[in-house]
DNA sequence: GCGACAG
DNA sequence: ATCTTGTCGC
């Protein structure tokens, strides 16, 4: 019966978008940082029904104090499909993103940066939109093989996709299953990783994505 | 052709 | 993502 696990979508709409991500992608700037990092960003959506609450949390960096967050209310115009996240959530992010009153430095987007079928993320298609730096941070693969790194804290392995090293898994915390980090847009790989593993604190979700997706929650209870 | 598929 | 109860472990 259901052999396929996602709804069947409009091959049409699935070609436009394709050609759509395909030109983002050539906007794409993978590179060290060239900004000092203070002031990061989490950021992450909810549903509720029709609609999506966006979330954006600001924190101060190296401290990881709370800053600001802000959140939007809008319409789902697309459904969910692999490939395509970044179409039926980035533009009510952005609208989110518009509330903040001092912006980030760079911005860690609960998803896939250039890990992804096509190099283009959710991360890469949030830095291409606003010019800034970001990078995905993701609690399962899209795309790629990669070895289960070691059990202990820190540890690290290479995701692997058409022969390019797009993301590394980590182990944030002991035991626990790993996150998966990758450059979103104007960031390496090396830098997105040792940012995920300099943000986490008690948790396996580094600060900036679990802020966000606890706010989501929170926020979504308000609406409600 | 078959399986896989962020959130 | 969302729908959902109990349960194991620090």
């Amino acid at each position: 019966m259901a052999y396929y696990n996602h709804p069947p979508v409009d091959s049409e709409l699935i070609k436009s978008l394709t050609a759509r991500q395909n030109e983002l992608q050539k906007q794409v700037v993978l590179q060290k940082p060239d900004f000092t990092l203070k002031v990061i960003a989490g950021c992450d959506s909810s549903f509720i029904g029709e609609n999506i609450l966006s979330v954006f949390v600001l924190l101060s960096y190296p401290d990881l104090e709370i800053l600001e967050k802000v959140w939007h209310y809008g319409t789902i115009e697309l459904p969910y499909v692999p490939g395509f996240l970044a179409f039926r959530e980035a533009p009510n992010l952005l609208e989110a993103y518009k509330k903040l009153t001092q912006k980030p430095d760079l911005i860690m987007v609960d998803g896939h940066g250039i890990s992804h079928p096509r190099r283009m993320g959710i991360a890469s298609h949030l830095g291409v939109h606003l010019q800034k730096p970001t990078m995905g941070l993701a609690k399962e693969i899209l795309v790629g093989k990669f070895e289960m790194p070691g059990p202990e804290q820190g540890s690290i392995s290479p995701v692997l996709h058409r022969n390019e090293h797009i993301a590394n898994a980590i182990r944030t915390k002991e035991k626990v299953k790993p996150v998966f980090a990758s450059p979103g847009h104007l960031l390496d790989l090396e830098t997105a990783t040792k940012i995920a593993l300099a943000t986490t604190r008690k948790h396996k979700l580094p600060e900036p994505t679990r802020l966000a997706d606890h706010y989501a929650e929170v926020f979504k209870a308000q609406v409600r």
